[in-house]
DNA sequence: TTGTAAGCGTTATCAA
DNA sequence: TTGATAACGCTTACAA
């Protein structure tokens, strides 16, 4: 009970297994006719056609890796549904790691993807990612890599990356404008990229409006709803601030929970902006103003830029391309002043 | 520039290319000395084990075929987040496909999967799928199915699935224990096995307490939060409810739009329930009660049963595997009588 | 313990 | 237009 192979139909057509390769394989240099008798007994025989010897034979593999810190957030299993997108039609599978944040285990899933012989790399560091030589190595192995999101310059080929600064900055000068003036920020590590640059948008919002840094405003480490929450509800009491802005929807709801049972109404006397546009930001009330990024147009831009460079066989680009974010004003900080939109 | 191979290690060393096979590969036989020459020379070359070639030898392979509706649901990445933790460290890797939803997607996920000859297959069903030969064509070739959450009976091999008929039951035996009477029920297509189960819950819960079944109040098609907020809006008006048990979070998001829209009060004046624990469900305001099911279990069991089925090569089990969901009370339904739990 | 040799299923090159 | 043949890199009887 073994699998038809291409040697069986030939055998089965008197013909050669070459000539039955080539009709498969869409080549012109084949009779129409016995094309159409092949094509038959192929589907006849239940013919599988074997990628893993054809992959071995042409020296390339039609498999793409993707590394990504986790599958089940939001925006990564949206970039993932993105790449898939583009690639599934260019002929391409996709084979899908996550690293769980964690640099060993990228390491780990690099190799797995060198040893699968992908033909080439899409992947977001994990936050433990300081040093790249395992990414470097498969640059080096002639694998492209398209790093997204959290990215590196260290790592020769292009990246794609979202406008982190710019939504930082149109965040915080939108609250600035709202009038709140005591603006905590509630972030992540600051040695990740996206975190980063969202940072430095809201220390250049700040100093462009005149409002002195405030080192004591700015948290790293919470950017989850559990952490953010426990910050936000001592320094609501404190009554230190008049709004957040937080780098992410989940840092922003341990916000909105803290003040809740403070009794502290948003946007009246707390402003409040987030960062990602979770699919309950729209939901929750009251509804939560938030940087949108466009996880699907970063998707699309990142397989696209790696189709180049397997089809073209290029020389190596190193041009990050940008995603634009988009502020999304809705009640959590639309106090007075500012009109509303969206 | 070409790869490293075996056969480069081996001319190195002045040895045969089955030697460092051996070695590379763990077998007991072959000398410690000329392992650790082996061993180092591979190092010293950069030598990446090429797992096509070694696929194509062996006959098998090391990779998982997931098969999902859409990745970027937050049930199914964080199944397919449960299977990868179990089969990775069983040495295989995942190979995902996404059948977004359509009937014609999902046979040509399958078949790219076949092609890549795929150790065996994970998968639920896209909503539109009613016939099964697809899958069936896999199975009979000898690559192990299991299905997960939305499976059918028609194909061979294990099931595994939530208590979705339990799920539907305890949801609604709570809504009438609050003191809720005239229950509607938001839905998708009653034609895929999860939805059906939930319903038939609902149905089972009223009759138990004697509530007679009302077709009026169940609503199909209702399972996002667009369409839901339309029609929950529509009954709240009418005063034909007074509380809603809905197969899904996002649909229970449209409902409580809808009440705050129109200024009825959850839980006062109307009941809610929600299916799947969304990560929102407890940030909103009144928090969500709903049906948590364990998606992690669901993906660790269906990893289990497949890695089992692959290693013993036994015969095909039938068996289908429940997890079991958690009925979790919150704000969202919790009125009078019934005691709050966690 | 190591070597020999064949073969996994396909494709590319060359010749007919 | 088709056929013969070798090769992709690895594993595995079998022999030494």
């Amino acid at each position: 009970m073994k699998r038809t192979t291409i040697i069986d139909i030939a055998n089965a057509l008197g013909i050669t297994p070459s000539t039955v390769s080539r009709a498969l394989s869409g080549s012109p240099r084949v009779n129409e006719e016995t094309r159409k008798r092949i094509e038959q007994k192929a589907e006849e025989l239940h013919y599988q056609p074997n990628m893993v010897a054809s992959s071995l034979r042409k020296g390339r593999n039609d498999t793409i890796g993707v590394l990504v810190p986790r599958i089940n957030r939001h925006f990564f299993s949206h970039v993932v549904g993105a790449i898939e997108e583009v690639l599934n039609p260019a002929g391409f599978s996709l084979l899908i790691c996550q690293s769980h944040e964690r640099l060993v285990k990228e390491v780990q899933c690099i190799d797995v993807l060198l040893k699968n012989r992908v033909a080439g790399i899409i992947m977001s560091h994990s936050v433990e990612t300081i040093r790249f030589d395992h990414i470097i190595k498969a640059v080096n192995e002639k694998v492209p890599v398209v790093q997204f999101d959290r990215v590196s310059k260290m790592v020769p080929g292009p990246r794609v990356v979202n406008e982190n600064f710019n939504g930082g900055y149109m965040a915080v000068k939108h609250l600035i404008r709202s009038n709140y003036r005591r603006i905590a920020h509630f972030t992540g590590s600051l040695r990740v990229n996206v975190y980063d640059e969202r940072f430095k948008g809201y220390c250049y919002a700040l100093e462009e409006a005149g409002i002195p840094f405030d080192e004591s405003l700015v948290f790293e480490g919470t950017i989850t709803s559990e952490t953010s929450y426990a910050i936000a509800f001592a320094l609501i009491k404190s009554q230190q601030v008049d709004a957040f802005f937080c780098a992410g929807d989940y840092s922003a709801m341990g916000v909105l929970q803290a003040a809740r049972e403070c009794g502290i109404s948003i946007p009246g006397r707390l402003g409040l902006v987030g960062f990602a546009n979770e699919p309950f930001a729209d939901l929750v009330s009251p509804r939560l103003s938030t940087v949108e990024q466009n996880a699907y147009d970063l998707g699309h831009k990142a397989a696209t830029a790696l189709l180049q460079v397997i089809q073209q066989d290029s020389s190596i680009v190193n041009d990050e391309e940008t995603v634009p974010v988009r502020l999304l004003v809705r009640e959590s900080s639309s106090r007075n002043s500012e009109v509303k939109m969206e």
